[in-house]
RNA sequence: GGCCGCGUAGCUCAGUUGGUAGAGCAAUUGGCUUACAUCCAAUAGGUCACAGGUUCGAGUCCUGUCGCGGCUACCA
């Protein structure tokens, strides 16, 4: 650690150094912290994917959270940061999927369960060893002794508890519904993970014979020969006297039977203001089957292939089937009418392809179900008050409760829970959390072990990663023992820093699981931090080859200038631009610190006592501790309201220009006088050393390594447990 | 279609209760001044998208228009 005072900051030289002794300090650990105030302060980190390396975005949050977290640890809190990493199910395994095929050209099914979910875990390995070595680079003072993983065996108990207790409360229930089928990756997924996709479709009229009264259109006639309705609007004149009739009819060689029905959802005056219902192949028409009680006809199956019908469309895909039925149509003299309309195709997040929407048995989680809160003593609720888990998402934030900074994404939250439906939950994927469900027979088990007793048999699939992702706070910190010394501390937590684009996909989840199973909102505040662009502004992304790698850069420009460029001139919640030539700005800036420090130092020899409050002699002096004294509090009250970026406007902006361009210009003249020369010279530390304390959030490790070349004869073993400053009124 | 946000210096963006427009980068000019050329001194650059309104006073609040982006819906 001890260097040469080099003419020049490289951070090279000390970064992995100075990370090596704040572990061996133990201080990221909370029970490690010198007992000055005992008032805990947590954050969870958001677990980065273990699906490969981190991006610029894990480092902006990484960086935002670590400047939460050292800047309260200052403060004198009992602060926990708890790192952890997501199994993140799909996504990891379609990756493994894609490298098996790609270096051993197999597929899925050529292993065995257990022999694919072995390739899986090394995977996983490898990549949580890079990203805890990365999150390491970025600085980052979280406590390792209580490092997760989203699928260990300790969220492994926290899973299964959880969804026991759903399902003891008729909140997760099993049943046959039309679901987002996910064609290429051969699973079920849940709505938010439908990415609609705008193209151009053929929109086609017709009649489905000669002799029907009533003409539809549609973008998909293939699955036409699923339809048991035709649905009307009630107030349309035109389609009355039909109301109430069933006709019979082949379509292209399949029988089809359709009621006409009037039901208020349909559009009079799209298309022929006729709507066509599929109630197995839409959700949509699902609905309105239901609300009529229509049969359903499922025509596609799982590899998107038509079920039904002659050899023309039978075994035929989705695709090929509509040609050939067209084709027909127009042979048939049916088809009145063929349009180029845009539509928004639904695709599968993770592996682009087309969802198929078709009846499956699947397990939910219900938004909507009644039940009596259970939990005595909560911020939320009367304990036995009727309620629904939507109803505890939008309780759970606003002013009372939970704030999302910035405010307005509030709206949006609210918003999405208007629009919640139920939450398909299971998974036809290996990789995962097991569902914790038995079956013999006609008999079904749900429990935290399994049955006892011979021929039970456990359910094949997997949850949705965001089942277990919503326990994250709890299962952390030792839910669901509740008498977990770390739950009973630091639960509910904080601060949750994440960026805006899963606020619902996991936010919104954390809020739903935990105020059910414990009564509390997982975190006090919602702190989002936007996208990270590139200089034009352009989203980061490998196909447009404009992917920056935070390693690069750190290598570079070291971690502390690329700390500082992320969080400069970014608001909460906005997307920013961030071209290498702020990063490179921000490397100057450490740089100009740390000249900074070498002037102060040479000045100042002599080991001193602490520092106290030096008094001004000269109208400079008087000066420069007036605006230090204002820098202190700003940067507090800024830090205080999430105001990161302000804050670290107001660093650069004093240190740089007021301390260095002004004070120490002024003090070159001013030690000449010999009167002045001692007084300047306890300024001039005095100022360093308040720098480096405010500085330290932000850029940790040049701070620290200038910390310890201060000629204090007392000091903290490092400055990440040095007191915060504090300006008396 | 609904909702949300944005439009401020060449570029990227700050601007917290309404009170004489800011930063970083880029640019121009002059400086190797012994902490730093990864620097210093100075300069230039904006009718804060547009049009109204409230106010003694509006980048900031209200209404409308235009342009851009995002989320959400799924008109079949």
């Amino acid at each position: 650690m001890e260097h040469e005072f080099e003419k020049s900051y490289d951070a090279r030289h000390y970064e992995s150094d100075v990370y090596a002794r704040w572990e061996q300090s133990g201080l990221f650990n909370p029970d490690n912290l010198p007992s000055r105030d005992r008032t805990p302060y947590c954050i969870i980190m958001p677990p980065p994917n273990v699906t490969g390396t981190l991006h610029l975005g894990h480092a902006l949050g990484v960086t935002i959270q670590d400047i939460l977290i050292r800047f309260k640890r200052m403060q004198g809190f009992k602060t926990l940061w708890l790192p952890g990493t997501d199994h993140a199910a799909i996504a990891t395994q379609s990756k493994v999927e894609k490298l098996l095929e790609k270096e051993e050209g197999k597929r899925k099914h050529d292993l065995p369960r257990d022999e694919f979910l072995k390739r899986v875990e090394t995977f996983a390995k490898q990549s949580h060893d890079t990203i805890v070595s990365q999150l390491r680079s970025m600085g980052a003072s979280c406590d390792w002794s209580r490092e997760a993983f989203t699928l260990d065996n300790t969220r492994n108990f926290a899973v299964r508890t959880a969804f026991k207790r759903m399902y003891d409360d008729g909140l997760i229930y099993r049943k046959n519904r039309v679901v987002n089928w996910d064609v290429k990756g051969q699973t079920t997924i849940s709505d938010d993970e439908v990415v609609y996709v705008e193209r151009e479709a053929k929109l086609y009229t017709f009649r489905y014979s000669k002799d029907f009264p009533i003409s539809i259109s549609t973008t998909r006639p293939e699955t036409k020969i699923g339809d048991t309705a035709v649905a009307v609007h009630p107030d349309d004149p035109r389609y009355q006297e039909f109301v109430g009739k069933t006709y019979s009819f082949t379509f292209c060689g399949v029988p089809v039977n359709v009621t006409i029905i009037a039901d208020k959802s349909v559009e009079k005056d799209f298309g022929t203001g006729a709507l066509g219902v599929t109630p197995a192949h839409s959700m949509i028409d699902a609905e309105i089957a239901e609300r009529h009680n229509l049969p359903s006809v499922q025509v596609i199956d799982e590899r998107g292939k038509i079920m039904v019908g002659d050899e023309r469309i039978k075994e035929k895909k989705a695709t090929e089937a509509r040609e050939t039925i067209v084709t027909w149509l127009k042979d048939e003299g049916l088809l009145e009418k063929e349009e180029t309309i845009t539509q928004n195709v639904a695709t599968a997040e993770r592996t682009g392809g087309i969802i198929e929407p078709l009846p499956k048995l699947q397990w939910f989680v219900d938004v909507n179900k009644e039940f009596a809160f259970p939990h005595a003593k909560s911020d939320l609720l009367p304990q036995g008050t009727k309620t629904t888990l939507k109803k505890l998402m939008e309780l759970a934030v606003g002013p009372n409760h939970t704030a999302i900074i910035p405010e307005h994404f509030t709206k949006i939250y609210r918003h999405w829970i208007h629009n919640l439906r139920d939450w398909c939950i299971s998974r036809q994927i290996w990789y995962g959390h097991r569902i914790p469900v038995w079956y013999r027979g006609e008999e079904i088990y749900c429990d935290i072990t399994p049955p006892e007793g011979e021929g039970w048999k456990q359910d094949s699939d997997t949850l949705d990663t965001w089942f277990s992702s919503g326990l994250w706070t709890c299962s952390t910190l030792g839910w669901p023992d509740k008498r977990a010394k770390d739950f009973l501390t630091y639960h509910p937590t904080d601060v949750l820093e994440t960026g805006y684009d899963i606020l619902f996909f996991w936010i919104a989840r954390m809020i739903l699981m935990t105020t059910y199973l414990t009564g509390q909102i997982p975190f006090k505040t919602v702190l989002l931090h936007g996208i990270v662009r590139d200089a034009q502004k352009q989203k980061m992304s490998k196909s447009k080859g404009n992917m920056v790698d935070p390693l690069e850069m750190i290598e570079q420009y070291g971690t502390d200038a690329l700390r500082f460029a992320l969080i400069f001139n970014t608001a909460p919640g906005t997307d920013s631009a961030l071209a290498e030539d702020k990063i490179r700005g921000m490397k100057h800036f450490a740089n100009k610190l740390w000249n900074i420090a070498r002037f102060v130092c040479a000045r100042n020899h002599a080991p001193r006592p602490l520092m106290y409050a030096p008094y001004g002699n000269t109208e400079a002096d008087a000066t420069i501790l007036q605006t230090l004294k204002e820098t202190v509090v700003n940067v507090t009250r800024d830090l205080e309201a999430f105001q990161l970026h302000e804050a670290a406007q107001k660093l650069y902006q004093f240190t740089w220009h007021d301390f260095a361009d002004v004070y120490i210009e002024a003090s070159k003249a001013q030690r000449a006088d010999a009167t002045q020369q001692e007084n300047t010279d306890t300024i001039l530390l005095y100022c360093l050393l308040t720098i480096l304390k405010l500085l330290h959030p932000f850029m940790p490790f040049v701070t620290e390594v200038l910390y310890q070349q201060l000629p204090f004869s007392e000091k903290q073993t490092t400055l990440m447990i040095e007191q915060w400053p504090v300006v008396e009124t």
